[in-house]
DNA sequence: TGGTTGACTAAGT
DNA sequence: CACTTAGCCAACC
């Protein structure tokens, strides 16, 4: 069996949960530390089933740092708001500083 | 069982 | 430099 495409998802969410707070990362990387580097879709699919779970998903974001999630949150800038409360410095669902609140899940 | 979908990414035009 | 196309692979219907 492949133990990596079984908990797929689960392992997503760990990593997701590990991201420390005023951080984000991508789909691509999530992916890539899985060992799935060409399934960043896998990553923003597990984020749509992520409904309902303790994920913080509006920590994750695609490779722009561009918050492509934000339309599956309720209003359109909550996602936004909750990055900018944990120190994200957001313009219009735009991360500012990529690459400075970028976490690697490798890093840790 | 099989075809469609998607919170991505890289490459091409 | 902005838009289009193609590859990717598990979940969903």
């Amino acid at each position: 069996m492949r133990p990596e495409t079984l908990n797929f998802f689960d392992k997503v969410y760990e990593v997701v949960r590990q991201i420390p707070e005023g951080k984000v990362t991508s789909y691509g990387a999530i992916a890539n530390y899985l060992g799935a580097k060409r399934s960043a879709r896998l990553v923003g699919y597990a984020m749509n089933v992520s409904h309902g779970k303790d994920i913080p998903a509006h920590r994750v974001v695609n490779r722009n740092g561009l918050l492509t999630g934000k339309h599956h949150f309720e209003g359109t800038n909550l996602m936004q708001q909750l990055l900018e409360s944990e120190g994200v410095e957001v313009i219009d669902h735009q991360i500012q500083n990529f690459k400075q609140v970028f976490w690697d899940p490798a890093e840790l």
